[in-house]
RNA sequence: CGCGGGGUAGAGCAGCUUGGUAGCUCGUCAGGCUCAUAACCUGAAGGUCGUAGGUUCAAAUCCUACCCCCGCAA
């Protein structure tokens, strides 16, 4: 059987395993598509993203169209493509390009779809509570999310998971689901199943002002946001013309007024109960465990009210 | 040339404006107290002050260049 032509969409750190599943397990890498280079963090510089240093290394071919045009499609209708596997690219994909690779264009979804249609599937699975969520692999079709499904598996979240292990998990994960998936499709032997849409959900953006504390909430919610948005882009409060950021917390049930410091080393009331917080980042600084961080700052102190700073 | 903060014992920080013996909290080690302890007391070890150059009688401190870390904004 000849060696079928892969090429792989795909941006940041976490779409990285399953193309290094792909390239290892024979099939022949023929390009990789990847966010261009942008000006980004201080001093605006370019970065070349992940996957793209990872293809460069190994000496595969990088794609980093701006826009999905006619010009670029004409170059990637070149490669003559089996399948394209795309797995958070960050561009939408026109139709006509979709149906450029003989079967398809297969994306891996970090969610359990139709649960969490969207841009921010992980993050909001853990906000909503969620005890199950997953990875979807399915055919993309002209409707965001809504292809048809090729395979699922469930991935569990309690109530200490963030969103860092979680995205790493479904990474990890998806790997041999992706493989094996694959492996079967090509020979057609996976049906292709419907989404029931009228179950959909949508996981929308992550705005700035949600990922600002609330301390009017309860600290279950809070709690909640703090480990779905970790370690990026993370809760933060103000107080004192500061800006910190809450990396890790755990309820506590003490109970006060919103905002109140109740405790040394760092307890802060919510609407209901409140919140012990664990690792804090100042700006300017390192993440440091609270212990570490108050050593040295004198700014918390007993008693004070945060929404008041 | 986007804006800004920072690099000083193992950790977190102060000292820098106004140059003149390296300081605080924690940790470590030794001893003491205690039924006991993450508590308390006494003592000790541990630092080329990011790197290189310059100014000066004298630089953590002033000047120049460079390296590294981080927040915002995009």
């Amino acid at each position: 059987m000849k060696k079928q032509r892969i090429v792989y969409f795909g941006s940041p750190e976490f779409s990285l395993p399953p193309l290094k599943t792909l390239y290892l397990s024979g099939y022949e890498i023929v390009g990789i598509y990847t966010q261009e280079p942008k000006k980004k963090f201080r001093g605006q510089k370019k970065y070349n993203t992940p996957v793209h240093q990872w293809a460069e290394s190994q000496l595969l071919p990088v794609f980093t169209p701006e826009t999905l045009d006619d010009i670029s499609l004409k170059e990637f209708q070149s490669l003559k493509p089996d399948a394209a596997i795309l797995f958070a690219y960050g561009k939408i994909v026109p139709l006509n390009w979709l149906n450029t690779p003989l079967h398809g264009f297969i994306n891996i979804h970090a969610s359990l779809l139709p649960k969490w249609r969207g841009a921010a599937p992980v993050q909001r699975a853990i906000e909503n509570n969620d005890n199950t969520t997953g990875i979807s692999i399915m055919k993309m079709n002209d409707q965001i999310d809504e292809g048809p499904i090729l395979a699922q598996q469930d991935i569990k979240i309690n109530n200490t998971t963030n969103g860092k292990q979680l995205i790493d998990q479904i990474s990890y994960d998806s790997c041999l689901l992706l493989f094996n998936t694959l492996k079967k499709y090509f020979l057609g032997q996976v049906p292709l199943k419907e989404q029931d849409h009228s179950q959909s959900t949508y996981a929308k953006k992550i705005n700035k002002a949600e990922t600002q504390v609330d301390w009017g909430q309860s600290a279950s919610v809070i709690e909640k946001k703090i480990r779905a948005f970790y370690p990026s882009p993370a809760m933060w409060f103000k107080y004192k013309g500061q800006r910190y950021k809450i990396l890790k917390a755990k309820i506590s049930n003490k109970q006060d007024e919103n905002g109140k410091i109740i405790n040394l080393p760092l307890t802060v009331a919510c609407s209901e109960k409140s919140l012990d917080i664990l690792e804090i980042q100042a700006e300017g600084k390192k993440a440091l465990n609270i212990k570490e961080f108050i050593l040295g700052n004198n700014q918390f102190q007993l008693n004070e009210n945060i929404n008041n700073g």
